[in-house]
DNA sequence: AATTAAATTTAGACAAATCTAAAAATTTGT
DNA sequence: ACAAATTTTTAGATTTGTCTAAATTTAATT
């Protein structure tokens, strides 16, 4: 597979075409930053080749051999990742571009070595799971921040906008990964939160707790 | 640059034309295992970017970019199969394959951060010295094990054919860098050497000592 | 239901990197 | 020095992935 046949079937995926639901050319373009015609070449060549289903007029959705070659390439961009944080101190916001082209490396040794030094994480530095070698992954039990009770404590496991700027932003806060957190207070007039976190008080906006994941303790 | 621009100027490299000496298009190709034609347009192509000095009918040598470009490949190439053997145990015949691909990743931070996890390692697995960020490295004071004296030992320092047969063939006579090797005899007939290893003795032929370079003691 | 708007595909073009076959230049051998 | 052999370049074609502009299909609106 090519690099560029790649990136559309990971595309494709995250854009949910795993189950039957089809996924227009147009969103796919969008996406991937270029044209609705380069997209229907593609599909038909994918088509072809047995990776997706194509419905001309209607769009596309992965095949089974499409959904594991995704899952594949997502679990070495996760890893990569992984190894970017952990083991080449590079900041959770610095390591999305770099894992763009470290997926495409072709390798199964290498992936499977790559896996066993990180002693097999599970998840990424976004919180975002990693498939394992056969293509499965247990998506956590999670919540937006935005959308739990008051006086309701939860640990915070994941980012919805993964953009350098809103984690650069959340590092200038001290919120991180890990961390545990208890909605005080919510605002009715803008649906800004007062929450309590590493023993602070902070006052944050609804954006930034409509992007934030939490888990609920027990 | 492109990664396939970027094979280009290292092959040229490896094949000499950082002097003045002109490489031949055919040298090119055949080490590259193309044809001439693809050589020539390339040369040309390389030649406007500034990264090398094409002369048409007699060959071509790398400018001082050219020099500069193709130590950073090899810098990113040896940096990375000393990752592979010393922290995902790959063996030293593997790792080429995987290098050449990883050569071409683009990240600064990347390699620079590589360099620290590994220590700053000074060679390569097969004993080739690792250029510097600034393009600088120290070629060792070795020779070829068949070109030494007889009576004179010496420590394993690299090998001139890096291919896996080869590679495989040391590891089964457990030939490895960093051993010391005294030549004990030489047979006028067939240039093979009785040498002692490890406080074993053992016969081998002209053509495996003419792949081995070794340092001599003081 | 007919018209308009939007999405999607087709047709034709382009750049990058490659190839084959023919032409041109260089080198070799006598 | 000249013919033959070799090397190198040119010309034209191919593949991959992309684009623009036009045509077609589907969806939305009156
Ligand atoms: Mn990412
Ligand atoms: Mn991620
Ligand atoms: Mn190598
Ligand atoms: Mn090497």
């Amino acid at each position: 597979m090519t690099r560029s046949e790649e990136n559309y079937i990971k595309t494709i995926f995250h854009l949910g075409g795993n189950d039957t639901t089809l996924i227009s050319t147009n969103a796919i373009a969008e996406q991937m930053e270029t044209k609705p015609s380069s997209v229907t070449d593609m599909a038909r060549k994918l088509a072809k080749k047995g990776l997706l289903y194509y419905k001309k007029y209607q769009g596309v959705s992965l095949t089974d051999i499409g959904v594991k070659t995704a899952l594949s390439i997502i679990r070495k961009h996760r890893l990569w990742e992984v190894f970017l944080v952990k083991k080449l101190d590079f900041s959770w916001d610095e390591v999305h571009e770099v894992a763009e082209q470290l997926e495409h490396i072709k390798s199964e040794k290498l992936i499977d070595k790559l896996d066993e030094l990180l002693d097999f994480p599970k998840y990424d530095p976004h919180g975002d799971p990693i498939p394992s070698k056969d293509g499965k992954f247990m998506e956590r039990d999670k919540q937006l921040l935005s959308e739990i009770p008051i006086n309701t404590k939860g640990v915070c496991v994941g980012v919805k906008d993964t953009s350098s700027t809103f984690l650069k932003f959340l590092d200038k806060n001290n919120i991180a990964l890990g961390n545990t957190i208890e909605v005080l207070e919510k605002e009715e007039f803008d649906q800004s939160l007062h929450i309590q976190m590493s023993g602070k008080e902070l006052h944050i906006s609804h954006q930034i707790a409509s992007n934030l994941y939490v888990k609920l303790n027990d």
